[in-house]
DNA sequence: ACTTCTTTGAGACTCATTCTCAATAGTAAA
DNA sequence: TTTACTATTGAGAATGAGTCTCAAAGAAGT
């Protein structure tokens, strides 16, 4: 199923209305770069001559991320970014405080051991945050 | 060391004049409930008659978090919280969506992995986040 | 095309947090 | 133990990400 196929999908499920605004939100989130925040969004599809408004970005981000088409990261930098989440594996993230290059990453013990640790808290896991903050050995990074 | 000395000992450290304001807030932190906001800190001070402005609870708390007396915890609904981190091991958290009831563990096995994990992707780690987010099965949570 | 109901955009608004600056208060030296 | 020098404080203004409002524009079924 195609971008276009998979928003249909969700907007309906929704009862909302299939509109440009939306597409053209969901395509800059699919096809750019990952780890955007609201506000790259609306200037990247601005540059690209499409006009919408930060609202109708904020307010589609949220349908979107509410259908786990796209997940919010909260990265404590005090704005949200988002990455697709279709097609993708599940994976958390490594920050690096100098130059915030981000990596990805996936532990199947971390994954299976925090289950069985909520579990036996009493807690059914909804999502989970994992995120390390520390610094890169990049050639590039202003670490050095 | 007690919590007055422990105060003084890194206002010295940073240069900073010891005041009543920075003792206040720092008690505040160390003997009431855990992961209070900084509005609440504010205003417990402000019930026992302890003149704080809202700008000193900030700008104490930014101190008290540079030198490892206190932990930040964002929970990703919109306000800092606040954790005495002096005594105190280590852990992380599991957090009911329903009741925001907060629970603590720590996992030897996950922390060991995660730095490995971190130094395999040349970072080293300096902090990091780990957060649990589901539904509780407490009587009292309104889940039921 | 017509009607109905939803979506959009511009800008006002919110809310946590930070900043400003005049008044106040530590602290070291005399 | 007062002076002199700075740092700190408080009140409220400012900031900035995100949300809300409401009139105008746009989907979608008839």
């Amino acid at each position: 199923m195609n971008n276009t196929d998979t928003l249909k999908q969700i907007l309906h499920k929704e009862n909302l209305r299939y509109t440009q605004q939306r597409q053209e939100v969901w395509n800059e989130i699919c096809n750019s770069d990952k780890h955007q925040d609201a506000e790259n969004i609306y200037n990247s599809l601005r540059k690209r001559q499409i006009n919408v408004s930060r609202a109708t970005v904020y307010r589609t981000i949220h349908v979107l991320v509410k259908n786990n088409l796209v997940r919010r990261l909260n990265l404590d930098d005090g704005r949200s970014r988002f990455e697709n989440k279709i097609g993708i594996e599940h994976h958390d993230h490594i920050v690096c405080l100098n130059c915030r290059k981000i990596i990805e990453f996936m532990d199947e013990t971390i994954e299976k051991r925090q289950t069985r640790i909520a579990k036996e808290q009493g807690f059914e896991i909804v999502r989970h945050v994992h995120q390390l903050f520390g610094r890169c050995l990049d050639e590039k990074c202003p670490n050095k």
